[in-house]
RNA sequence: UCCUCGCUAGCUCAAUCGGCAGAGCGGGCGGCUGUUAACCGCUAGGUUCGAGGUUCAAGUCCUCGGCGAGGAGCCA
């Protein structure tokens, strides 16, 4: 008896197989009982015949609970009727064995449920049909972003989690006592050893979880986030924004490839991903200035109005960010913002050093910022004026200073955020559900 | 840190001007051979977030506290 995973039943119409997994529904019609069965890989029908199967067992399949554990053996036919996930196939039942019969208390009903319940019960939501497709894409994503620069000369090089000092300086760090040394901090970015990474190695990538102690509470915003930072040497802006679009592309490409049940179970319209495709438009910070305070004028609404309230020299808030992606189907480059808003690492623009060589992706759709990089400093003497102009103690910098001392090149990377890139191409409205176990300000349970 | 909103059955939510605490789902019992979060009948289920206060009477009004959500700022 072949064992099966419901993902590939399609190649095994007619045949006898055995499924093994969890009853997920159950809607019994007197004679007749359907179970929607789910095994990890997808949701399946099953369906009990009275007259088919032993009396004893027909009586505890018709009251079996939501959840108990069970191993099918039967037939699997094509039925455009079936529901699940791929759908349209269904196993009838000649054989039902209990693994266990699950408790009659399960807490999470077959319905929408508040956020604050539905997150205490993340190790029993992950089960229903929603997360478990979210959580699917965010696997292939994963997948993809390696395959990507695994194939593309890039060396994986892992970062250290616990790092002695803030990298950008400006964000809220988690702290932990380290032995005799005093504090450490939780990794916010590998960047700066990707630096000193790239001059051994030319290209490298790190991915990892990242640690932001910001008090934000918002729908975008996570405490906890895993961000893939690659870095690469000998690279300009310009050539950064063409790796960050075939990037991009490689990624959405490769989730419709595997993961369309998925997004179609999710209800996501799965055109406006299919039409990503390099060029991603690109437009300066001033251009973006301009077209805002254009929008700005053409809104009537006074509360949006307040919103998108502009001048030039501050960063985009995020009602600016959806305005300005609304404009555009694909991928949007903004490049060269403030100099005052942006990280003191940044290439100042040549004859324009109130702007930096920064450029951020925003997603189409209203999902904001996903990918935020830049061209680095390769000068010494500027970068240590900087480090000095930020408050920064020159001391825990000496490493990285030193990458300018011997064989500085023009390099640039960027830092995308994994489950804001998911939450776009999912086109889910909170990124919680875009990680297996959400940390957020108010939350560090289950 | 600031602004706004919310907290009633296991869950999602009602409850008019301050006047008997309600429904659907989930649970239990029964019915039904094609259900799609099935449907139909019956049934059990309540410290209305907490502490004070006003009132003949508080889920509802007032004060303080707790918890949560959305947004701003900051960011990926």
């Amino acid at each position: 008896m072949t064992t099966i995973r419901v993902e590939e039943i399609a190649n095994y119409t007619g045949q006898e197989v055995t499924l093994r997994g969890w009853v997920y529904n159950r809607t019994d019609k007197g004679k007749l009982v359907f179970l929607l069965v789910r095994d990890g890989s997808g949701f399946v029908q099953c369906v009990a015949f009275k007259g088919d199967l032993p009396e004893a067992l027909f009586e505890q399949i018709m009251r079996l609970p939501q959840e108990s554990s069970v191993i099918i053996t039967g037939p699997v036919r094509e039925d455009k009727r079936a529901p699940g996930i791929p759908g349209g196939y269904e196993i009838g039942v000649r054989d039902l064995q209990i693994v266990q019969a699950a408790a009659e208390d399960y807490p999470m009903a077959l319905k929408e449920h508040g956020p604050d319940f539905a997150l205490d019960h993340r190790h029993l939501w992950i089960r229903m049909p929603s997360q478990w497709a979210i959580l699917r894409v965010r696997a292939t994503v994963i997948a993809a972003i390696r395959e990507w620069f695994d194939t593309h000369g890039f060396i994986n090089m892992d970062t250290p989690i616990l790092t002695p000092a803030a990298c950008e300086g400006t964000t809220t760090l988690f702290e932990t006592e380290y032995f005799d040394e005093g504090k450490a901090y939780l990794t916010q970015s590998g960047q700066l050893y990707n630096e000193a990474n790239i001059m051994a190695f030319g290209k490298v990538y790190c991915f990892g979880p990242t640690f932001r102690a910001e008090k934000s509470k918002t729908r975008r915003h996570l405490t906890e986030f895993w961000m893939v930072e690659p870095e690469i040497a000998f690279c300009d802006l310009d050539q950064l924004m063409e790796i960050e679009e075939q990037f991009v592309t490689h990624i959405v490409q490769r989730v419709l490839r595997d993961r369309g049940p998925e997004l179609r179970s999710l209800g996501r319209d799965l055109s406006k991903l299919e039409r990503i495709a390099p060029p991603f438009p690109r437009i300066s910070y001033d251009e973006a200035a301009k077209k805002l305070q254009e929008l700005y004028e053409a809104e009537t609404d006074p509360e949006k109005k307040e919103l998108l309230k502009f001048e030039w020299g501050i960063d985009f808030g995020s009602p600016h960010e959806t305005a300005l992606t609304n404009l555009y189907e694909q991928p949007l480059f903004v490049y060269g913002y403030p100099t005052q808003v942006k990280a003191f690492y940044m290439e100042p623009w040549p004859g324009r050093p109130e702007v930096c060589k920064s450029v951020d992706l925003l997603a189409p759709e209203g999902y904001g910022e996903i990918i935020g990089g830049s061209e680095r400093m390769s000068s010494y003497d500027l970068l240590l004026q900087r480090i000095h102009e930020h408050g920064l103690p020159e001391e825990a910098f000496k490493w990285y200073l030193d990458l300018r001392k011997y064989g500085s090149v023009p390099h640039s990377g960027f830092g995308m955020g994994v489950e804001r890139t998911v939450a776009w191409l999912c086109g889910i409205e909170h990124i919680r559900e875009a990680i297996p176990y959400p940390r957020t300000i108010k939350r560090v349970y289950p």
